[in-house]
DNA sequence: AATCAAAATGGGAACGTTACCATTGTAAAA
DNA sequence: TTTTACAATGGTAACGTTCCCATTTTGATT
């Protein structure tokens, strides 16, 4: 039974009858300035020990934590935890491990994760922001710590925004509603105040439903009372021309599925498309055409950006801050589907 | 602006006129020691500084790491994010802040994981695990690192296992489903071998609808050419009498109610109960009755028992590691409703 | 054979904190 | 008073690592 206690670069050093040195060496970047008979050494010496290097000391002295911190403003949204694993996957590719915070859109939890994150001496921060935390993040911005924001803005905040090219998925969604011979469109999004991608995603609506010379429209709100009949006055002003709804994001999806099904509106007669790929968007019938957003490269950039900042200056500006989106064509933009049960 | 590198606890001491190990007092755990001008002076002292204590220092000098470790599964299974959130909160509520690993299912992660974890000097690990990575943790345990398993078993690793309690589960969803009238129950569940809760609720549902005198049957498997003729040949069979359906989990009920619309099957008359419950449940019409598990109760006891473990010995072993369901009804298991449409 | 550069290795200090022990001051007990 | 105890403070040595610089060894070049 090896000891209770954790076997220490000293340890493995006496072992392997070499220096501390050299041991660090082995298991940080100089690998390859010891000589091959002293890395077998050290090496049978390490697992021996079942030596792990303690990344607590190797944080302190100027290594680097070799943390992420990452603050989630919802960890049970879907969208969010897609985000999570992207960033944990990308960090991980670069030898990082992440602390994840959930600030259950508290403001005030959020004050004390960033605290607690900047306590761990974190060497990067990804910010999904609930509130508007806009002081705190100067702050920490201030104090040298490499921030990424995703999704959505902070206020003057000058860090970049990664997320979806949210001008794109808009022109990709009415695209294809127009494609599949849609002529009518009812854009649905929560407030778009407080959040900038649904800001833009509206006002990309607004301008090219026009210039595509669709009739549109558009609803402010998910609540039942407004959107069910909203729908249905939508639905009935437009008998003439096949109608689409496109919804925002995940939530609108979510409430105009419900709206369809209270109204027995047929999805597919009535276009349904949403941005935000949904694990329950496949199983209800006939499917929910939606644009994915690419969340794991969503991460990746935004940690391939935050490692940048550290490691002093590599070239690499050019992280892509705007992601296209995936279409998923499903049943419910299939105006008159292949199967479709014909009117007799 | 406060200079780019973070103040350390010998600067503060210095504004503040006194000695680091006073000031090290004011962070710790014996404030009170120090006389109420002291304090005044270290707290304006360290205000002005944005002091934050470095806790990869006073992890390295036996004051723990304040860190806790979790392997998750798969972290965009909701059950794990609703998991990681309980573990999440309990954790911030003792003050310490969580690092999550995901491992995508994969066991070759799971080992990585699990050594990265230990090299952070986590105090205490909490693990869903997906494969039966025992020898690892069978080290872990050896070398003195607190564990514990939520909802299954890993081999013979005697670690505590906590989670539903599956007994009284099955015990109160065939008890509702016999209240609401319902006499003929089938019981659907992924494969059960390699997951110790499944056993032990499939084992709980034959016992238990055997003594309840109900009709039942058993799918294990969620193919759709499987589930779909097997759910069709169980009503059919059973037409004499009110059937239900009863899902040992989210995917069961996902799959389930795929299966229900797909044979254009009504629910409620046919019921419909699932444990674990979903953001969409109470959307699909009428409403799919579940039964959710407290997973904040079950994070929360997880931390509880970890923290007890690194405190020497407080007395509190009776941390609970059956954790009872909430019945959530909804119309799926309301045979005849209120508002029913009643056949003419 | 002598010189030099480069590769390989080792020794100590530092990182920011806490633990331990020593010192000082102060009020209660003798 | 003098002792005694205890509260309040300070100094120093760790913790396990990496960094910087010194030393030794090697091998190529004069």
């Amino acid at each position: 039974m090896p000891p209770t206690t954790r076997a220490t670069l000293i340890e493995v050093a006496n072992v392997a009858n070499t220096s501390k040195t050299s041991v660090s060496r082995y298991f940080g970047p100089e690998r390859h300035k010891l000589s091959p008979a002293l890395q077998t050494r050290i090496k049978q010496a390490a697992d021996a020990l079942h030596y792990q290097p303690n990344l607590m000391a190797r944080g302190l002295k100027g290594g680097g934590s070799r943390l992420l911190g990452m603050l989630v403003a919802d960890i049970r949204n879907p969208f969010s935890v897609a985000i999570v694993h992207g960033v944990e996957v990308a960090a991980r590719k670069h030898g990082y491990a992440l602390i994840v915070c959930n600030t259950d859109n508290d403001p005030d939890l959020e004050q004390r994760h960033l605290a607690s994150l900047a306590a761990y001496q974190v060497e990067g921060l990804v910010v999904n922001a609930a509130g508007q935390p806009q002081q705190l993040l100067q702050t920490i911005m201030r104090s040298g710590l490499p921030l990424v924001l995703i999704d959505r803005e902070v206020g003057e905040i000058s860090a970049p925004v990664i997320g979806l090219d949210n001008a794109l998925a808009i022109d990709m969604a009415l695209n294809h509603l127009s494609h599949q011979g849609y002529r009518c469109v009812l854009y649905v999004s929560e407030a778009p105040e407080q959040a900038s991608a649904r800001q833009e995603r509206l006002q990309r609506f607004q301008q090219q439903s026009a210039s595509l010379g669709l009739d549109s429209a558009i609803l402010t709100s998910l609540e039942e009372q407004e959107a069910i009949p909203a729908l249905r006055d939508f639905i009935q002003k437009n008998q003439e021309v096949p109608c689409a709804v496109l919804c925002a994001n995940g939530n609108a999806t979510l409430a105009m599925t419900r709206c369809f099904q209270h109204l027995e509106v047929a999805m597919g007669e009535v276009g349904l498309i949403g941005i935000d790929e949904l694990d329950w968007c496949e199983l209800v019938p006939p499917g929910i055409t939606t644009l994915a957003q690419p969340t794991d490269a969503i991460g990746s950039a935004a940690v391939t950006y935050l490692l940048h900042q550290t490691l002093p200056s590599k070239a690499a500006k050019e992280v892509q801050h705007h992601h296209p989106p995936v279409l998923i064509p499903r049943g419910s933009t299939q105006l008159i589907g292949p199967s479709a049960h014909l009117s007799p």
